[in-house]
RNA sequence: CGGGGAGUAGCGCAGUCUGGUAGCGCGUUUGGUUCGGGACCAAAAGGUCGCGGGUUCGAAUCCCACCUCCCCGACCA
């Protein structure tokens, strides 16, 4: 492919929109252009590399056994009432109208249609186990779109799912996906960890998330640098000795600390330091009104809770609510006589002296002991921080950021249920369908690579996923020798399945080393009349300082020989 | 949805306070000189100043409403 053919148009100043390296680079490679929120384009030259990956993605799950299909981005409301998530995903969907006046959805994720379409398909346990997937758009109507492809309106997923006969056999097909996954993403030079995760609004028991260290990853990581263990922050769990207030100091008394609302403002009125405060909050499982208290030096995590209620959504109460549901206002509330459930963090056990708020304006009760004086259920509700102990060796744990590019569920019966998705066994009896499903954002993919694989030039592709492979840079594209010497290698290489950009354009030198930088060709090839005079072109890898001379005759074989061995040791 | 910031040429920005019909750099086109890490000279194309109202002799600039984009946050009491 010659440059001047080729719609590649670089910038030079990075574009007012972006914040993160990648996003910059990737507008600034001319690869993406923005359409709108959450929107963008992929050029001629991004779609290379969105297709490389892709490729490897297929290969992978073919690889792993799995059959391609394709479902439709547009399903009707119909099939997400039967499972109940058209409330449940809510505001997050895309809906719209058709002609008919028929609700339709743009599909967000595929749980119910591939059920639907397995439901159909699947009479014997003879044709199982069996693994689907597709590559596909899928739509999502986010918050709050955030740097280009990371998270955006519309995006383009690898999403599978496996159908098994039991529990057992299900854990084989997740450790196949889980296995295939791994393989993915280091063919695409990426260093992605699998962490425990939560499930969110996909459900089931069971979940890894395999996430891209970066800073400007969305989630963060726990992990355990003795033991190995990793989890999401959403879900990662602590060992606590509990309480360290554990002398009983009295009984329940009430204090007046005059405008003190916050765990702070009420510490610094009763002298007493934050850890001994415990914090109240009022959430809304699936609708009713239930207390979570923890530590005031820590945080209630929504995630955790949730899964311990068992409830698919979980909000915090607003406050007309919570002072309703505890029959206190809101800023005073706290769980001694109240008549909604009460769930107790775990780093709470043992407490035999602390601060609470009194259910009356103004006050708080000291010398508090959570076992004596509150009927509480003990749960693990409160966000691991940074230097927490590690739940299995009790290490300090580590935090980092991460972006999530996969993630893999083990799903049970969650949808073949709703569905009344069966098969018969081997006795005739008919049995719910266990389902498991495995998605990759191939779209976070690309710019995952780029956010982790950059310097300041620019970005620096690996061979595996690089739109062009080399970069043959014409120095003298007047010179019919030159131009015929660089035709030849071009040849020679895409004869050995190396992709070429031949860089023909009339401009001077810098400015296609800039550009090349800029790309991150993995090599770069540059053929000047001075080099030829010799017999050689100039040869360099992206990240090298110097450049090599290599006889002309022996470029194509160097460089195809160099990037089969990226290509398969990836 | 709440808070903050911003919409002026393809990209980056000035001009807005103090109204007088739009400018700079990069990029693009043409010609010339150059030619190893984003050259120089000359000429040129390109903008209903986000949209709609209003005030005014006159609005990018003042007033009102709206739209869009970016950042922070997600009722942690």
């Amino acid at each position: 492919m010659r440059w001047t053919r080729s719609l590649i148009t670089t910038l030079r100043d990075d574009p007012q929109e972006a914040e993160i390296a990648s996003h910059k680079l990737m507008l600034r490679a001319g690869m993406l252009r923005k359409v709108g929120g959450g929107l963008y384009s992929f050029t001629p030259l991004g779609l290379r590399a969105l297709r490389k990956v892709e490729k490897i993605v297929r290969e992978e799950m073919d690889a792993a056994g799995a059959l391609e299909i394709l479902l439709p981005a547009l399903q009707p409301i119909e099939l997400w009432e039967t499972s109940g998530r058209a409330s449940q995903m809510g505001a997050s969907m895309f809906r719209l109208k058709d002609r008919a006046d028929r609700t339709m959805v743009l599909g967000p994720t595929h749980e119910e249609v591939v059920t639907d379409y397995m439901l159909h398909e699947i009479n014997s346990y003879r044709q199982l186990p069996v693994i689907v997937y597709q590559i596909q758009t899928k739509f999502r109507d986010e918050i709050r779109p955030r740097f280009g492809l990371m998270r955006a309106k519309e995006f383009i997923m690898k999403d599978a799912y496996s159908f098994d006969t039991s529990l057992d056999a299900a854990d084989a097909s997740y450790k196949a996906m889980y296995d295939a996954y791994v393989r993915i993403f280091r063919r695409c030079g990426l260093e992605a960890h699998p962490v425990e995760a939560d499930t969110g609004t996909i459900g089931g028991n069971h979940s890894h998330e395999f996430m891209v260290l970066a800073p400007s990853g969305e989630d963060g990581i726990l992990h355990c640098a003795k033991c190995g263990y990793s989890a999401n922050q959403e879900r990662a769990e602590r060992r606590t000795a509990g309480s360290r207030y554990t002398t009983k100091a009295g009984s329940p008394e009430e204090v007046a600390t005059p405008g003190a609302h916050s765990v702070d403002e009420a510490a610094a009125s009763m002298g007493v330091p934050s850890t001994q405060i415990v914090k109240s909050l009022v959430y809304l499982a699936d609708g009713k009104p239930v207390l979570a208290i923890v530590e005031g030096n820590t945080e209630v995590n929504e995630c955790k809770l949730r899964r311990f209620l068992g409830c698919s959504i979980l909000v915090p109460a607003d406050i007309e609510t919570a002072e309703k549901a505890v029959g206190a206002p809101f800023g005073s509330i706290g769980p001694v006589g109240v008549k909604i459930p009460v769930y107790a963090d775990i780093g709470l056990k043992g407490a035999r002296d602390v601060c609470v708020g009194a259910n009356k304006d103004g006050f708080h009760l000291r010398h508090v002991s959570i076992e004596d004086d509150i009927k509480a259920e003990w749960a693990d509700i409160a966000t691991v921080v940074e230097g927490d102990s590690c739940p299995h060796c009790g290490e300090p744990l580590s935090i980092e950021r991460g972006i999530e590019v996969g993630h893999v569920f083990k799903l049970g019966t969650k949808y073949t249920e709703k569905f009344k998705a069966t098969y018969l066994d081997d006795k005739g009896v008919p049995q719910t369908l266990v389902m498991g499903c495995y998605g990759i954002g191939v779209t976070r993919t690309v710019q995952a690579v780029v956010e982790q694989s950059h310097d300041d030039d620019g970005i620096i592709w690996p061979a595996s996923v690089a739109p062009y492979h080399v970069d043959l840079l014409l120095l003298d594209p007047n010179s019919p020798e030159v131009v015929k010497a660089a035709e030849e290698l071009e040849s020679a290489l895409e004869a050995q399945g190396i992709d070429v950009l031949l860089d023909d354009r009339a401009e001077r030198p810098g400015v296609k080393f800039k550009d090349a930088d800029l790309i991150g060709f993995p090599f770069r090839v540059v053929a000047g009349a001075k080099a030829l005079a010799k017999g050689c072109f100039e040869v360099r890898a992206r990240g090298d300082k110097e450049s090599a001379l290599m006889p002309v005759g022996d470029t194509a074989a160097w460089i195809s020989a160099r990037i089969k061995e990226k290509l398969a040791g990836a």
